[in-house]
DNA sequence: CCTGGAGTTGTCCTA
DNA sequence: TTAGGACAACTCCAG
């Protein structure tokens, strides 16, 4: 009998396409799922780790289905994965790639030991459709621009999605495991668990299914209603393909069906995969978007970088005062999301009409959000900010109550999320007092809070401070 | 190397 | 009421 093979999960909680777990299964040996709770996992935000830990519960089950399961370990990848392998004899190990650098260095230091030892190590490409080094410009470079980036791959040949395993061939015996209890990974949630989880589409199933009703029902309406904040008229998927519960591939082959049946939104939710894409590609040619101004230029911009600042609280709190910046922010705090419209609002008001520097909202975000990865959130917020590639005009600052009045006539969203305004507050809106810290001792009587700046004056300073930016 | 068209998501004023 | 242009200048990218 051949030695086992160790399939190393990350952000690939799927059975379905999956290429690692594919290639494993095809191996013939028996595989050894693993999951590693290293340092990067740790110091996951709170939101995105307790999400994580509900997916690879959940994964778990699914993988019991067919004859296999989850081994919980936690420390250092490279010491984790060699000691299982002298438990079990493996001689080969196997995941699907990350693309960040911290993630990319970790994993080709642990393929240099692994060869070193002649045992087998094998990457595939399950995360993305164009992995980014397989797109570059005429002249050999990396895209800036999101349109050109989309001509050059747009009528590419994506591959055929791998199907799922039936049955995975299970080690005669298996290694032991942590439990994934023991890791508490919604402790830094607190009470904003209980209020989130009714929100939360879990796992691969219901992914695919929403995948499916979203092309058959929502996409012939996505031009208009996507942007409307208060209905579900986006594909919500962001949260799945945040952790691998669907593979973009899927999302590209039921899009391009839907393109071919004439369905109206297709080719813009096609578009939305690819600015994914689109995100990764620029993180890893340019892994400083994570955490500096793509342009450097825009380091000598006077944004505030003090996070105690009590305008930045209130923006946390979702107490400036703004209906639908306050909206979105409590949204994001009851529901682990926000709509795509509701980021660009908060976003421009924190770094525009705040003038506060977009590392704070960044940082918020990846504490709050269900859905959050790593380089569409540094992408969005360079580009709001406009220190970013193909980033918005600096004269554009957006007016929440024009958007309030655009998106939102009827005032439905802020109805779902403010509750000190209204006499019969929706359950979703007292929700929101329920979810926060205790500490910030804020209670739905307390009275709905007057502007802290109001609109005209901020977009006036905005436009001051970013006309005379100093380069 | 040069050239020219284009660039996710807005706002406000004017005619 | 509505439609169109200004708001900057620059970089990107294909040809």
């Amino acid at each position: 009998m051949p030695q086992p093979i160790i399939y190393w999960i990350r952000r690939d909680l799927r059975l379905h396409d999956n290429p690692a777990l594919h290639y494993a299964v095809q191996s013939g040996r028996a595989v050894i799922p693993l999951f590693i709770m290293d340092i990067q996992e740790k110091k996951l935000g709170a939101a995105p780790k307790w999400r994580l830990g509900l997916g690879l519960e959940y994964l778990s089950g699914e993988l019991e289905k067919v004859g296999s399961k989850i081994i919980f370990r936690s420390g250092k990848p490279e010491a984790v994965i060699d000691e299982l392998i002298c438990q079990t004899g493996a001689e080969s190990v196997c995941w699907n790639r990350l693309y960040d650098p911290v993630s990319r260095q970790r994993d080709e230091g642990i393929k240099k030991c692994l060869a070193a030892r002649s045992l087998e190590a094998t990457s595939f490409a399950g995360a993305l459709l164009f992995e980014p080094w397989t797109v570059s410009t005429g002249a050999g470079g990396y895209y800036r621009v999101y349109t050109p980036f989309w001509n050059a791959v747009k009528d590419r040949e994506v591959q055929c999605e791998h199907p799922s395993p039936q049955r995975i061939k299970a080690p005669t015996e298996w290694p032991v495991s942590e439990k994934i209890a023991d890791w508490k990974m919604g402790q830094a949630m607190g009470r904003g668990a209980r209020i989130v989880r009714p929100f939360v589409r879990l796992g691969q199933v219901a992914a695919v299914d929403r995948l499916s009703t979203f092309l058959d029902e929502d996409a012939a309406q996505y031009p208009d209603r996507r942007n409307i904040p208060s209905v579900l008229g986006t594909s919500g998927l962001s949260e799945n393909l945040a952790l691998g519960e669907i593979s973009p591939k899927q999302c590209w082959h039921g899009g391009q069906r839907a393109l071919y049946e004439g369905v109206q939104g297709a080719e813009i939710f096609l578009k939305e995969v690819v600015w994914r894409e689109f995100a990764y590609h620029l993180m890893f040619h340019t892994p400083h978007i994570l955490n500096s101004n793509w342009k450097p230029d825009w380091d000598k911009f006077p944004w505030k970088t003090d996070e105690d600042d009590p305008a930045v609280l209130a923006w946390k709190q979702g107490r400036t005062g703004v209906l639908f910046v306050d909206a979105a922010m409590r949204e994001m705090y009851v529901s682990g999301r926000m709509h795509n419209r509701g980021r660009m609002i908060v976003a421009s008001y924190l770094t525009k009409h705040l003038l506060c520097h977009w590392r704070i909202g960044q940082k918020w975000f990846e504490q709050c959000l269900i859905d959050w990865d790593p380089a569409s959130n540094a992408m969005g917020w360079q580009w709001s900010a406009g220190s970013g590639p193909d980033a918005t005009p600096y004269f554009r600052v957006f007016n929440a109550e024009t958007q309030l009045e655009k998106f939102d006539p009827k005032g439905r969203y802020i109805k779902q999320w403010i509750a000190e305004l209204d006499q019969t507050p929706s359950d979703t809106a007292k929700s929101f007092f329920d979810a926060i810290p205790a500490g910030w001792n804020l209670n739905s009587k307390m009275g709905y809070p007057t502007a802290i700046m109001s609109m005209k004056q901020g977009r006036e300073r905005a436009l001051n401070a970013y006309e005379t930016r100093g380069f």
